[in-house]
DNA sequence: CTGAAAGCGCTAACAT
DNA sequence: ATGTTAGCGCTTTCAG
């Protein structure tokens, strides 16, 4: 059985207050006391248990973290990065699996405050406003979810994603392709989508393209989507013109390679390909990904940070949203 | 504040005990009392705080999890499906990353079973023999080790990795390739990369061929490595032979496929790559790699058991020993 | 079948 | 500065 802080006390010939006392260093023990104490516990090899310090501070320093899809690099890199910083102010996380579905996520959520999280991360939500709006009993940082009029303890980080479907569109035009498709993943249900779709769609607006210029495809954040969407839009595509994708996800732009790879269709002279993530592996794809970079360490870093904040300041933020820039990642696709 | 069950007792007019028998439901309770509870509880809302249930029970329901790198896709399979089974089974996951490093294994084993949790399912351990061998405070399931002389509450679960470079070096053969690399991971550390090693040897070996016809570079599990060690090679390696690499991860097999294209060199035709592990983006690494199946998804769902049965029995394993078995996954590097 | 009460291991008032 | 003690929310004997 494990030493308790009782038989630290009574080996020590102290109280368990003092132990409690200079174990967390919290108030003052006079050195001798320290000593025997310290000495006594080295003895023991004593370890406080840590469950029951959370039932007495209510506290469990443990967070929770939601991704979708941990097959997806795009949410290993955030993660890793979510555990690194964790680990560094000696919080434990808990992972889970969204599978991008709504129902899935609201039900981790509960789960997650019932197990007494301290607080918890939740990449590409797919919660409304309205289900947010009654606040939340624990501090929550939505990742990669656009921000609306904030209320109570829930916190913002994510890219300008509409500037990446600028960034998209703009160079895609400035390449000379005069006609689009976009693979556009769940618009519906993530805010992330749906603004990379907006500012592609804006960007070519302002250079006179029309939506009889622009395909758009709605499907999963997932490579199989990509490759399924790829083929129905080369299913219906005549290759007379100087044409381009852009797949709001790097993992869907490699399964919309695939697919051409599969047909024979040469990358970029038959048709161009750009993606959004800049994950690691997308150097390696076909030659190079162009991409739209997307700071997924720093995103993981961010979450991560604004949630440590709030934990030590009474479960307030004081930056309520965190808004990261995306960048123009060119390789071989376009 | 959150109800307790001292406020639920209130409003049903019963004593805590008889609340906590109806939510356990290992005590008998008339059907009255029963349905007033229950109500009493929706009404308020009740929800059990986990953290004191944990203190009294000795039990938190969560097992800790070790991976050397989550961005692996292998590792990430692994963890996915331990993920599932542990949910399936109301267990919650703690994940850590080792970054193959013993030094960081050791700091998370021991900063684990201080943390409370109930087992641990560690990945590709680099702790030896004698450091298992007075046995553990808690369960521990060692996936992708190889097993020795049990003993305490430690048990293994991994593919015969022996096979997987017997089945490597058979097929290389077969194909007619006479001299051979391998990049071997970090064979010194982890017994897989070492095993796997071995049965490539020995496959040669029984084939007639020597120490001249091999050449062996060790490395860590990445990428990277994958990428350098096959430079490594191609700078004194002169082409005139009919020669084949094995990579034992299909990580670092898809690096020196980069590295190769990097330097013009064709696959299959100038030199043959085959991986092990066969992970999900196999199919595409340079119109698919031909690598040695590594069953990842029974390994997460076989640790798992292994682990919620041992916990389900006082921490005795029934089972010390799980191995799981490799086969070709022919593709067009070889 | 039901309730009273002890106690899991710790922390934090409150006394001294 | 140090000790005494109550109590976090729950489960589990043990009496009734």
């Amino acid at each position: 059985m494990r030493a308790t802080i009782k038989d630290v006390a009574k080996l020590a010939g102290v109280s368990t207050a003092t132990v409690s006392n200079v174990l967390t260093g919290r108030k003052n023990v006079s050195e001798s006391l320290r000593r025997r104490v310290n000495e006594a516990s080295a003895e023991l090899d004593y370890k406080p248990n840590s469950i029951a310090r959370s039932l007495k501070t209510n506290q469990s320093h443990t967070i929770g973290v939601i991704v979708p899809d941990i097959l997806n690099p795009f949410f290993a890199e955030v993660l890793k990065h979510i555990g690194y910083e964790a680990s560094r102010k000696d919080y434990q996380v808990v992972m889970y699996e969204s599978g991008e579905s709504v129902r899935q996520e609201k039900k981790l959520l509960q789960q997650l405050v019932e197990s007494g999280v301290d607080g918890i991360i939740d990449i590409t939500s797919r919660l409304d406003r309205e289900e947010l709006k009654a606040g939340f009993s624990v501090p929550l940082v939505l990742g990669d979810r656009v921000a609306f009029d904030s209320v109570g303890n829930v916190a913002f980080a994510h890219t300008d994603n509409h500037a990446s479907g600028r960034i998209a569109a703009d160079h895609l035009i400035e390449r000379g392709y005069r006609k689009f498709a976009c693979i556009a993943g769940p618009v519906d249900a993530t805010s992330a989508a749906r603004r990379r779709l907006e500012g592609f769609r804006e960007g070519l607006q302002e250079h006179g393209f029309t939506e009889q210029d622009l395909l758009v495809f709605l499907c999963k954040f997932s490579f199989d989507d990509g490759y399924r969407m790829m083929n129905h839009f080369l299913d219906i595509y005549n290759q007379e013109e100087n044409c381009a994708v852009f797949a709001s996800s790097d993992i869907m732009a490699w399964g919309a390679v695939e697919a051409c790879k599969s047909r024979g269709i040469r990358i970029p002279e038959q048709i161009a390909i750009i993606g959004n993530d800049n994950i690691w592996c997308s150097k390696y794809i076909e030659q190079g990904l162009t991409t739209v970079e997307y700071p997924a360490k720093e995103l993981g870093i961010r979450t991560m940070g604004m949630l440590l904040e709030a934990l030590n300041h009474g479960g307030v933020f004081r930056e309520r949203e965190v808004i990261l820039q995306p960048s123009l990642c060119l390789r071989n696709t376009t």
